[in-house]
DNA sequence: TTTTTCTATTTACATAATGTTTACAAAAAA
DNA sequence: TTTTTTGTAAACATTATGTAAATAGAAAAA
């Protein structure tokens, strides 16, 4: 359901690049690592980057001529490194269009604190602004406040039968294999039993059955289930 | 329709006091002028200031000194100017509360470049000037007193929790994930303990739970907290 | 129809994930 | 100094989740 971002980091000196790599690994992050300016901006055109960390001091071309080579083309945030007393501006740099900047030597929990912060500012703008919300008659599913309100009042429910829950009822009256549900709720490496959706629709069945005649979680024999409404 | 900024400029050597004036009206800023620490609280105390630019060594009063009382009666941006060599340590500058740090001798480019980037950081906050307080049924939060008052009676909260505690009550029915919370009340440059979180939260929690049907810390499982209010 | 086979539902339980509380140390304020 | 606030770590508690097995139900075959 949720994808890993990947980081693209760049900086000439290889020590740094490990350090950074294995800060973010650690975090789930998913990295891709070069030495000059010239090879970042390759990597960046070639797609599939959400955020870049920049050396300032690069040979071939510098994080201030990378970071505004991607401003050309995207708004994908990036991070600027620069070293201590290095001259740099970081008016100028903010003004570039960067995003945040770090000054070495940093400690691997600002790092990665940093780096959460400008993807949490800027990837979610596109789903902080659509609201994920669902409803139906007297049922409203939000995923943004993980809130389920029936009739007025909210239910508790865990988690992942919301998510669920969200996933079916936002697309009514379609069907899904369990092998689907799996895949999209839990996540293309989640490698578990099938039968798990099962047991997860029967908990969401307890907590919202009976409550209306308008829609259901329907059953389709040897298929999977859906989210009626009529 | 935007105002300019009036800058208060403190120095004892006129020389410099005059450089910065000449640099920062040639931008467009207005600025007041004065020669020694105790002019320069008088002057902030007048009002009508939007930044204060003090020099470390003055007479009277030094910069450490109105910066401390500065930051006693307001949020008003602080820069401290320091002349090279002059022993200071940057940590106790900024620990002060000061915005920023020049060191003597300075650019014109680069005082500019400061100024300009201290203010945006923290006038759009100032805009928001509305009286930071939030009530609902019996509750109000009120973080420009630091107070709050349950059924009519104030009670004692330290003011971290009053903070955590405005911030959530002044989004309601939000959820906040514990990195939120740490990035918008701690501070964008506060790298600590996401348990932190929860420790306020039950601090909190000891005091205003049971006191109203209509509103409640919450927690959202595998998420982070929200103030519900029903 | 009856039987068989396949599929879904339910239950119970183990384990993993997450939240809460406590105790204490460090820092800040009085 | 003493007191209060704040942050951290660890023990503890709770909730969620996934799995397996037992049970029930529907469709297909005999």
């Amino acid at each position: 359901m949720k994808k890993v971002p990947t980081i693209l980091i760049a900086d000439d000196d290889a020590n740094i690049c490990e350090l950074v790599r294995l800060y973010l690994e650690k975090e789930g992050f998913q990295t891709v690592v070069c030495l000059d300016g010239k090879r970042a901006i390759e990597i960046f055109r070639e797609g599939g980057i959400d955020l870049a960390i920049l050396d300032i001091m690069m040979p071939k071309a510098d994080g201030v001529t990378v970071c505004r080579e991607i401003r050309k083309e995207s708004k994908m945030p990036v991070i600027m490194l620069t070293a201590k007393g290095e001259t740099f501006d970081k008016v100028l740099c903010l003004d570039l269009g960067a995003d945040d900047y770090i000054v070495k030597p940093f400690e691997g929990k600002e790092l990665v604190a940093r780096v959460k912060a400008v993807l949490r500012r800027t990837l979610p703008e596109d789903t902080e602004n659509t609201e994920k919300i669902v409803s139906y008659e007297n049922i409203t599913v939000n995923l943004t406040n993980y809130e389920l309100i029936i009739n007025g009042s909210s239910m508790d429910i865990p988690p992942k039968e919301l998510e669920l829950l969200y996933y079916l009822a936002s697309h009514p009256n379609r069907v899904f294999t369990r092998e689907q549900l799996l895949e999209d709720v839990w996540g293309f490496d989640y490698y578990g039993d099938s039968r798990t959706v099962d047991v997860h629709i029967k908990r969401i069945r307890e907590k919202i059955e009976g409550l209306s005649e308008k829609w259901t979680l329907k059953t389709v024999w040897s298929v999977g289930y859906k989210f009626e409404v009529k």
